[in-house]
DNA sequence: TAACTGTTATACTACATATATAACACATAT
DNA sequence: ATATGTGTTATATATGTAGTATAACAGTTA
């Protein structure tokens, strides 16, 4: 399993799910109708309890990522089911405020900005090539 | 005061307290040099408890955007107090590639990303120029 | 029927957030 | 000198979240 977590990390562990599947998801690692591993086989794998997992799936469900299946368990959707609509820009837009607030503040330029969120686009480009080789 | 608190956030009061204080730096509707108000006065004016405007204080204090003295109350530091250094920008990359990865997985171009927050960078535009016809 | 799935329930620990009081230490204006 | 206002420290309490530990339930499938 390509997935792992950090005890130490300040991100709960079952925010550290949801986002590496999420990252799997892009690198192309784990694509459309893919299953993930149960709740307590990645429980069981990662060294947490099964309703950590769980917690992250019902919240990747909510999301619209993946369907729950009982007995298929949770599978990965297709990309239509999670377009970015109107609710999503919102929330992202809330997220970044304080964020490019703080990086103002501290005398960073948009430019010096989108330098910053270029260097993890690449970081995911990078990713994808990686999974198309090993897939 | 300017500065104003949602109850029902999910945003911790203190940190909202925080992040209001940056954009108020950023907007410049408090300059360096300037004193904020005393805990127990903010807690007063918020309807909240001492300890939580403590919090944000020192939060703020630990950031290096202001500095406490004891009488004079918490006063802004001058800009090269909190300059983005190395630290902030792993602090910050940290921060942005979840958001930048649910934005992918959502079908969100770079493009759009960008689009996204440049509407937050006009609104802190518009806040200065509002601010400087005010102050 | 047996095994595996997600789900639900209960109980517990640990930590973060927020409040409520009270007291302390320091500077300053009266 | 004394009263006032400052940040600071110390308790105590309530609430919510995160995580664990068990156990049982309800479907599906081999």
């Amino acid at each position: 399993m390509w997935l792992t977590i950090n005890l130490n990390s300040e991100t709960a562990i079952y925010t550290q799910i949801r986002n590496q599947i999420i990252e799997g998801i892009i690198a192309g690692s784990i694509k459309e109708n893919d299953s993930l591993p149960s709740v307590r086989q990645l429980a069981a794998d990662l060294g947490v309890n099964l309703h950590t997992v769980n917690k992250a799936y019902n919240l990747l469900k909510q999301e619209g990522f993946i369907t729950i299946h009982r007995q298929k368990g949770a599978v990965i959707n297709p990309a239509e089911n999670y377009r970015a609509d109107q609710d999503y820009l919102v929330k992202l837009s809330k997220e970044l405020r304080p964020v490019i607030a703080e990086s103002l503040c501290r005398g960073m330029t948009r430019t010096d900005f989108i330098e910053a969120i270029d260097i993890i686009y690449n970081e995911f480009k990078s990713l994808k090539k990686e999974a198309k080789n090993n897939g």
